[in-house]
DNA sequence: ATGGCAGGCTATGCCTGA
């Protein structure tokens, strides 16, 4: 059983406590960050070693910023989408034994819609998509995860009426998502048990926490090829709870692979 | 309708996040 996690940290820096904490809590195989928000050469690589981890990181000063954890080492490094350039870091991807190529992800917010930086989003969603399509046809075993600063349905967001057409549910946005879906791509977290009213971040401001005012723009998708081999997806939001947390949860899936 | 909290920067308010 592979325990394969994603989590937006907001600060690798302010957060590394928590997150050895977590490592050593959950213990999963593998482990998807975002926003790190730090340089490559300032990545605390060598805490993250001795809790037994290998890294890979494309990282950047102040904002977004990505990094891959693993039990084991990963292969094949990518940390930008092909024929696309772009200085900010959201991508980092890796091949892990047996063929498993994991696509860690932190999809641009948006700001707002009709926005240059929502017009962004939906560009770098269709390269993702393009970029996706190819990956599977080499890698049939494929799972792409991270923030992806969409809630798929109104399901996953608390109070969809007062949301309506913003960011993080807009039409155009939800169809890109469904985009890639299309492709052959599953949200783990609906091919099992799915308790309602589950979300994976929460505003820092107004209690949003503690009254559970949250969307799940967190995600865990599985290609066709390991739906089976999904057994589990939870999104574990007691850190989310601890001192100084991220404002996101970390979501983990469990996939048994022979 | 608005703003609220948190992180980072070279700042001591402003930008970004979602």
């Amino acid at each position: 059983m592979l325990k394969i996690a994603t989590w937006n940290v907001n600060s690798l820096r302010v957060r590394l406590p928590q997150l050895l904490q977590w490592l050593t809590l959950q213990q999963p195989d593998i482990l998807a960050l975002q926003e790190t928000k730090i340089q490559d050469q300032h990545f605390p690589l060598l805490e993250i070693q001795a809790a037994g981890y290998h890294a890979l990181f494309s990282g950047q000063k102040t904002y977004n910023g990505v990094a891959l954890l693993s039990r084991y080492p990963g292969f094949d490094l990518l940390t930008d989408l092909p024929n696309y350039p772009d200085e900010q870091r959201r991508v980092v991807a890796a091949t892990y034994e047996d063929q498993l190529r994991i696509v860690n992800v932190y999809v641009p917010n948006g700001a707002s819609v009709g926005s240059a930086k929502y017009e962004y989003k939906l560009t770098w969603l269709k390269q993702l998509s393009q970029y996706l399509q190819a990956t599977l046809i080499r890698y049939p075993r494929l799972m792409v995860l991270g923030d992806f600063n969409i809630a798929p349905t109104d399901q996953d967001i608390y109070d969809p009426a007062n949301w309506e057409e913003a960011v993080l549910v807009s039409p155009l946005e939800r169809a890109a998502l469904q985009e890639i879906l299309a492709l052959g791509l599953h949200d783990t977290f609906r091919l099992v048990d799915s308790p309602l009213n589950t979300f994976s971040w929460w505003d820092y401001r107004a209690a949003a926490f503690k009254r559970n005012h949250g969307a799940r723009i967190d995600l865990i998708l599985a290609s066709t090829a390991l739906v089976s081999s999904v057994t589990s997806c939870i999104i574990d939001s007691i850190p989310r709870g601890w001192e100084r947390p991220s404002d996101h949860a970390p979501v983990v899936a469990g996939v048994q692979i022979n």
